[in-house]
DNA sequence: AAGTGGTCTAGACCACCCT
DNA sequence: GGGTGGTCTAGACCACTTA
């Protein structure tokens, strides 16, 4: 990276710092590769750290840097596609996915949750909490609810807890007939116990999926997924895939 | 051992500040009530302005604040739910939709376009420009990349331009038997040009949605669409009739 | 212990919208 | 012209990782 003062221009100095380094993260750098620490980029450029940081701060949000406490700047890989299809018609959990069931409460749900589930009498309500991962890295967290009256053949036991619950809510669940699914993408932050299973700070960027599972003319489970918007593209691929065209 | 590990976990002041903001909209103001300026939001709660801004960047992120430059932070209206389904198999511009065609040009598509328009040699591309609005807000600017080998009978001439050419082209899109539709969702920022149709400051947080239409084992069309993250929530519904009366 | 990014301060000036 | 949010500075200290 060069040592290129900026000239004046009508546009944020920021905005300007960040296309420089963008193009120089194409031209100079390898994915992976440590930057310079923000302190000693701020005096190349002759900007105020804030001010480097607010070009950074953007950088990453295109997914284009990671920025890691304690450790350094680098340069991130291209975003993982995901597929959040909707068109496949599947439960959570079932074939092949990346999802890892790794607990179950019955903590209720929160209000925005229980506005999807209309029946509300349907206590409790089984939250199991999944993440998905690609080979070194947590790319979303899950909260699934799923009502007691939707998984009705479940045996619980004080035995049984954690993941193995989690599994067996996920298993019963899977022998209601699926009727159809609603899905939402919106952008988010982080809250605390999802930034913490996703290696980020509380309050970073993510794409909150919420997906409400039918069945029997009812919401038979609603999942709220936080990805990773730095790390992840959602792809919705309907191609090949060429169900009956109505 | 004395040493016991206090998991005192000093939560940043632009965090909790947040959160007490987010809760004093819920409880003691309107959708679209003015918030008091913030040097005065900032001296009442005993911060520097910089860390108040931290915080209202977070809460106009989750769509619950609109700050306008010269104007002042008010409290944002629910997010748009925007239907951006896949199942509908239409070529855009077909039916009943939202989108306002307002210019073409023949401009050459990005690098990352053209990955996906396999062909290169289609010559020259289309390059639509469309808005999305609700009422009385822009939601969304699409760029459409259609080469001319996917609109054989479009008829051109000198006079024919801007959004009459747009929908001329989109007019005979409509045209080619339509197969399937890929689609991706990412977070990105604004370009200047985006920025300003959809009364942003460039950089404003943004979901970008990228489809690729299909027809004759083609890819007859690329469109890269960009709604305003703060405004918008992406919705997939393939629920259709069953949705509950509402 | 050294080095990194994250938070915070107290100022200053600028660009924009209103009246 | 007066008020708003947007940009920028030059510091300081903190939390975290690594050696």
């Amino acid at each position: 990276m060069g040592t290129t003062q900026l000239e004046s221009v009508p546009e944020p100095k920021y905005w300007h710092l960040k296309t420089v380094i963008g193009e120089a993260l194409d031209s100079e750098f390898q994915v992976g590769e440590v930057l310079p620490n923000e302190r000693e980029l701020a005096a190349r450029f002759g900007v105020a750290r804030a001010t480097l940081r607010q070009a950074l701060e953007q950088l990453e949000l295109e997914g284009r840097l990671q920025r890691r406490r304690g450790v350094g700047t680098t340069v991130a890989p291209p975003r993982v596609g995901v597929d959040v299809s909707t068109a496949r018609h599947r439960w959570p959990g079932v074939g092949e996915d990346s999802w890892q069931a790794v607990d179950c409460a019955t903590a209720p749900p929160p209000a925005a949750v229980l506005r999807l589930l209309e029946d509300v009498a349907d206590r409790p309500v089984y939250a199991v909490r999944r993440l998905r991962s690609t080979q070194d890295q947590a790319l979303a967290a899950e909260q699934l609810y799923v009502p007691a009256a939707s998984v009705p053949g479940l045996v619980t036991s004080e035995s049984l807890t954690g993941p193995a619950l989690a599994r067996g809510v996920l298993r019963e669940l899977e022998r209601l007939p699926l009727e159809g699914q609603d899905r939402a993408v919106e952008l988010g932050s982080a809250r605390a116990d999802d930034a913490r299973e996703l290696d980020r700070l509380p309050g970073a960027p993510v794409l909150v999926v919420t997906t409400r599972y039918l069945s029997g003319g009812r919401t038979a489970a609603v999942s709220v997924a936080t990805y990773r918007a730095d790390a992840c593209r959602l792809t919705f691929g309907d191609v090949g895939d060429l169900r009956i065209a109505s």
